[in-house]
DNA sequence: CCCATTATAGTCGGTGTTGACTATTCGGTC
DNA sequence: GACCGAATAGTCAACACCGACTATAATGGG
């Protein structure tokens, strides 16, 4: 996935990092906006030093274990431009598991349906109390917007349970 | 993936099917909205077997090709409605690629990503001219309130895009 | 009569991702 | 002084999914 690359270029583009730190601002920064897995970030890593776009010196401090200290190189950061004006442009459709339940949901009882769809609502409620008490991000003005692109669809999705819930509702009264 | 064999098993609850049918199905009907190749199908149509969830019986008509002729089992219907419960129920926290891009918008001139944010907005609006003329299907209801579902998360992201477009433009000014 | 298309069945290798695992050193706690 | 957790580095097998490929028979257009 290209966006995984770019987050990676994006990070050391601020600054040079060696792959502990690396994962340890993903794992605490960004675990609810993009899970990638140390493994996944190692092996994109190696990609992209083999595409010469970053490179990695090893850093040894007494007798430490040695860090290897990563960083982006000039084509990196022509790739990084490029990816990310890509990024800003793309409309990824997602696919929505969600919707194969909708298609499918007349084989079930509409009081079923109807319970569980009121789940879903509890769920989403507690997604948007947990991040609408999410503190202002100080370091990266963009960790605030993507929460807020996160609220803005978590509440359309609620918005159309609602709706779907209401149309069950009059449909049932008929 | 939960949802594709919950798609399969439903669409064979509605009526046995042999292969090409359920392939064919899913292209014509749901190709924008559970995007599933052929490939994935049959893997997960073996799976099934293998659990005794659905049977599978040869139907050779003279020299044709044969079918294999795939029906749903009655444990194969229990754990259908089991599985359509806990997917009406499920909240699938999705993640953004985009938000990779919103994080390190900092990193490019205002003006280009306000450029990348306009062509973004331009396809978003083709989409939902697309899905708007969409006519409505007569054989599942269910396509319908999943297209409603699609559109209204399209226009929440419109709006969102529109929101970040305006804050960029009064930032700009100051 | 030939050829392209459609109806029918898959298979198989490659890609991206992850979870679980393995090492080593240092700085504290019992 | 023994032991645990955090800091540091990865590796590797397994999984889901897909794209490209292979086969065969009937059918219809030229």
């Amino acid at each position: 996935m290209d966006s995984r690359s770019l987050l990676l270029l994006g990070m050391l583009k601020a600054q040079s990092r060696h792959g502990y730190q690396i994962n340890e601002f993903i794992e605490h920064n960004l675990r609810d906006l993009i899970p990638m897995k140390k493994s996944t970030a190692y092996t994109i890593l190696d990609r992209l030093g083999e595409a010469g776009l970053v490179s990695m010196v090893v850093d040894q401090e007494g007798n430490r274990p040695p860090r290897k200290v990563y960083s982006i190189t000039e084509e990196g950061e022509r790739q990084f431009r490029q990816l990310l004006k890509d990024n800003l442009e793309m409309l990824d459709l997602k696919h929505f598991e969600e919707d194969v339940g909708i298609l499918l949901m007349d084989e079930l009882p509409i009081a079923e349906a109807m319970a569980a769809l009121r789940e879903k609502l509890r769920r989403i409620e507690l997604e948007v109390n947990k991040y609408e008490k999410v503190p202002h991000h100080e370091v990266r003005p963009g960790v605030d917007m993507a929460i807020d692109h996160h609220l803005s669809l978590l509440k359309a999705e609620r918005d159309w349970v609602l709706r779907l819930m209401g149309n069950l509702r009059t449909k049932t009264q008929v």
